[in-house]
DNA sequence: TAAATAATAATTGTTGACAATAAAGGTTAA
DNA sequence: TTAACCTTTATTGTCAACAATTATTATTTA
């Protein structure tokens, strides 16, 4: 007689999209992912111009699916183009940084609320979960920042999947979260204040803990709106 | 001796952007505005395959600038593209469509709330006589219900301009409008009952006026979560 | 007869060359 | 010296052919 026993441990894996999938897809997908990295690390400056020929040699693939990235990257608002004038990495200035901040706002709120009518016992516990892992990891990893940040999208992230509003989650997803992230890489803004910002995640955990759809949205907006302002004072300062 | 009289109604101009600009851009930008127009008037039916060849024969463009066209309308949620094998037109069903309606109460609401921060006074002043035009054209126009619905849209667009939000702003009008509009189309639902349609969209305008940002929000996301009920109720009737 | 497998056709992904447009630089005229 | 105009150059837009993949059909075998 045989007995398996197998145990995930749920709480240290990541839900985070697995950003590997490195398996070939098509040139196309796989030049968009690099060109992304690039861009959110920085590597690819912000406002710099985009020559198509010069990033198709880079990748080494033509320019044919190189421009399908392009364009992609376009519609989730890492580049701007103009017609036959050519392509920049997008230049976030402060207005945009804010109205990112504003639709991720009301965006997460009502994903808050949904997923507080939506998630099951379990994933209520397992959310908690992850908050536990969270509040060690900042013990433990001090000044790790990044590690931190990915961990707090980590968390945002799992609402806007339990929400099971397939719009709001890509939205989130596939463009806002991007941007933040961008924004936090180039500016080494290290997420202010961990332990407040953890306290707040536990707050809106509890709402969706009670089905308190009202509270839920309301804590969340609050949540991100805290952020913006944090960001812009530093945003502010910087501008001296 | 000559009098010349002009008179320029703004009333009736509608604040939509012209969807004409069938000047040159370039072949990709205008395949895809004709192909939109065909998914969203039904000539291409939901779910129907789409071929690259047959579509670039039936412009008189090659299958380059097509490809692109396909890609931004996959952006945009009016077509779904699996690698390899393919592209149809997006098929709505019930959960999608709310999905859209719930995407489309908070960042209406929000758009909203930062109407009643960013409008001026003349702003305030031409949403009501657009409001009062409307009246006029349901008294007028009994039954020309594709017509009262399009200035349905006109209204909400004001507010989504007014919130000077961008990322908004473009959301809603590049993607959940069209989602909208083909959906309204296809299922020929008019806009049901105008007046208590126009009375909302009173209140709301009302709301802006005092600037009260709470109340307009709250308006707003009634207004629309109930229409999402209205539709609702339509596709269940439908269903049998 | 039904299921599995191999050959064929249809469709998408990719490439390099060519055309059209916009930017850069130099020349001429005021 | 400056401003306007023309020429050149660099870059994007478009095309048609080729390669790779998937779906379809026909064939074989149990």
């Amino acid at each position: 007689m045989l007995i398996f026993i197998i145990i995930v441990n749920n709480t240290l894996k990541s839900s985070l999209p697995t950003v590997s999938s490195t398996e070939t897809q098509t040139l196309a997908s796989r030049a968009f992912e690099s060109i992304k990295s690039d861009i959110i690390a920085g590597q690819l400056s912000q406002g710099s111009k985009i020559v198509e020929s010069d990033l198709a040699l880079k990748y080494g693939i033509s320019r044919g699916p190189l421009r399908e990235a392009i364009h992609r990257l376009e519609q989730i608002r890492l580049v701007v183009r103009v017609p036959h004038a050519g392509s920049r990495v997008v230049a976030l200035d402060s207005k945009m940084i804010e109205d990112i901040y504003v639709a991720r706002e009301c965006l997460e709120g009502m994903a808050a609320r949904l997923a507080a009518r939506h998630m099951t016992g379990e994933d209520i516990r397992s959310l908690m979960e992850l908050l536990n892992q969270h509040e060690r990891d900042i013990g433990k990893a001090e000044g790790k920042f990044y590690f931190q940040s990915e961990g707090n999208i980590d968390f945002h992230y799992r609402i806007a999947v339990a929400s099971q509003n397939r719009w709001i989650l890509d939205n989130l997803n596939g463009e806002l979260y991007q941007l933040i992230r961008m924004c936090r890489h180039q500016s080494d803004q290290a997420p202010a204040r961990p332990q407040i910002s953890l306290e707040q995640h536990r707050q809106i955990a509890s709402a969706i803990a009670f089905r308190d759809e009202e509270l839920a949205e309301l804590l969340m907006r609050r949540h991100i709106s805290g952020a913006w302002k944090i960001v812009k004072t530093i945003l502010e300062e910087k501008h001296e």
